[in-house]
DNA sequence: GTGAAAGCGCTAACAA
DNA sequence: TTGTTAGCGCTTTCAC
């Protein structure tokens, strides 16, 4: 593989003129830029960008940290990963996948290592230690969610409240009134994660806004699993007609759980899901959704921490995004007495 | 940020010393070594990464070139993408995402930057074009999946012919003979991609061993897709009693459009899906499947590849993994007359 | 507009 | 056992 010393040699310039061509950083001559070019095209150049970062500090790597399969947390959905990748892709960025297994001293190692320019981190709790370590040591990264105390910090993340407002109030036009909240397992709710400790919050505030009870339970990730949850709640709740949850996951269990007791979706009982529409519709019936946009957060994250790490913005971005509802074949007006 | 050269000054020893006491590639007294431990320890050292590169030409990153969804190819599941990661982790390397939008001409670019110490390539075409331009610049690398010719390659493989010999021959045993196989779309079979090739052929040689007709269809992935590619289906071969699909994705519609026929699964009618459990499970009811080695292949390739890039294997290494069948509720005797 | 040379923070050959 | 030093291939300052 050449090198930009012989470059330079061949097109009969100095070094740093050749660095300087492909830079732009400083006038070149056309007449050099021309033979500096030739060069290049003969030789089959290619500039080692490990050298240049060295050189600048800079690698053009950004990060993903990936909750490991090990610490019991939920795997990011495909369509998350693939724009996140896509994103930094387009952005000239290249993507690592970090899978953390001793998380918190992992990272500290992995950010002074210089591999990396910045971080996106997923699965914050509200009392995250990886964002105090972070941002104690002034570590450029954006979140995919967010924790309690967000002071200056990027991020962007699903309007919870709204989702479950959303979701509940449709079913209430529905004329849905026994409404229950099927969220992921406990092992999430007891790390604090922001997303599910939301999602319970923002329930709980419509139904009591409702005057009515929000019943929740939760379930592992699997089809059994959620027939089982599914077996006990219709048990100690008879009259539910409704349904949301959070993880589609368990929807096959679910319904098995429903039909068994001879309740028909959507006639006899509305189910709906916060999820993706690729998921939502691969359930008999189909699911109706609050759409978790993964590929407008994915993209919208690594545009954030870009942006930050080129300098092009100072300050901290908070977003939050509304998801909007779709309805599908598995929701329809209450029937039940 | 430390760096050696501070520690060496430090614990009064040579910055080389350090170096050595780091790797062990050369004896360090422990009177020295002590002194080195406690420096680190005092200044929070640790070693650059990028630095240490340079000088080895070795990252520790090996890439994992992503088929993009721009391209129509079907995204990765993300249990693969786990399992590489994480083996990649175990094994001291991290894990690049790489989503080529250009394909050949970007991985050129890639694969001489410096960056990447070898490349695990997905989606493999029977001819395909990347494969020759690494062999050819000999570059490291590893195959999820194989081409025509193999020579010198190495790769991991789900056994395709037998896939479909299990599926086929567990139908058989039901009593089905009108057997159909529903593929992922044309798209793919028309880039010849390997799997879907290899799956097309060992339907029809299989049907054909038993002196059967072998019905062939395909369907984008979506709901609605696979619902119109089935009532098709139907409305061509009335007698049809049984379906093999690749893409659970599609399982959706293929419900519907059986139940629309008032065909019960699995009482008048079988489905089996070769596919990963964990998608099999999200059906109703769920599906018996042929189960897709996700994680091993994963986990195989990032380990093939790291024993080559450590030169632990000269040899190239060619598996193929023999599925098993897991039965669900979608398929049950033929009943149909 | 251009060139020479000093880094970036390591590894490893060479010398002792 | 240890120290000195020449790279790795680039960027960027300084000097012309």
């Amino acid at each position: 593989m050449p090198t930009m010393a012989e470059i330079a040699k061949r097109a009969g310039v100095a070094l740093s003129t050749v660095s300087y061509a492909l830079s732009g950083k400083r006038p070149v001559s056309e007449e050099a830029k021309k033979r500096i070019q030739q060069a290049i095209k003969d030789l089959e150049y290619q500039p080692n960008t490990l050298a240049r970062a060295l050189a600048t500090k800079k690698t053009k790597i950004i990060a993903l940290l990936y909750p490991s399969s090990v610490s019991g947390l939920s795997a990011p959905q495909i369509e998350f990963l693939t724009s996140v990748a896509e994103t930094a892709t387009r952005k000239g960025y290249a993507t690592l996948l970090w899978t953390s297994l001793h998380e918190d001293q992992e990272i500290l190692h992995m950010t002074q290592q210089g591999f990396i320019d910045g971080v996106l981190l997923m699965e914050i709790a509200l009392h995250d230690p990886r964002v105090a370590m972070l941002k104690a040591r002034h570590y450029p990264f954006t979140m995919i969610g967010h924790g309690t105390d967000n002071d200056g910090l990027s991020f962007v993340d699903l309007d919870f409240h709204s989702a479950l407002q959303t979701s509940v109030e449709y079913l209430l036009t529905l004329g849905h009134t026994n409404i229950a909240l099927m969220t992921h397992s406990l092992t999430l709710l007891h790390k604090e994660i922001g997303h599910i400790v939301r999602t319970k919050e923002g329930f709980a505030k419509v139904m009591h806004a409702h005057q009515l009870q929000d019943i929740t339970c939760s379930s592992e990730s699997s089809e059994e699993a959620g027939y089982l949850a599914t077996k006990t709640l219709l048990a100690e709740h008879p009259t539910l007609s409704a349904l949301i949850l959070t993880d589609p996951w368990v929807s096959g269990g679910v319904l098995r759980a429903l039909s068994e007791r001879n309740l028909k979706v959507p006639d006899h009982f509305s189910l709906l899901a916060i999820t993706s529409p690729r998921l939502a519709e691969m359930t008999t019936p189909t699911l109706t959704s609050v759409d978790f946009p993964y590929v407008e957060m994915g993209r919208i994250g690594v545009e954030m921490l870009i942006h930050t790490l080129e300098g092009q913005q100072k300050k901290p971005q908070q977003l939050l995004l509304k998801p909007a509802l779709t309805v599908r074949r598995s929701t329809g007006p209450h029937t039940r007495n």
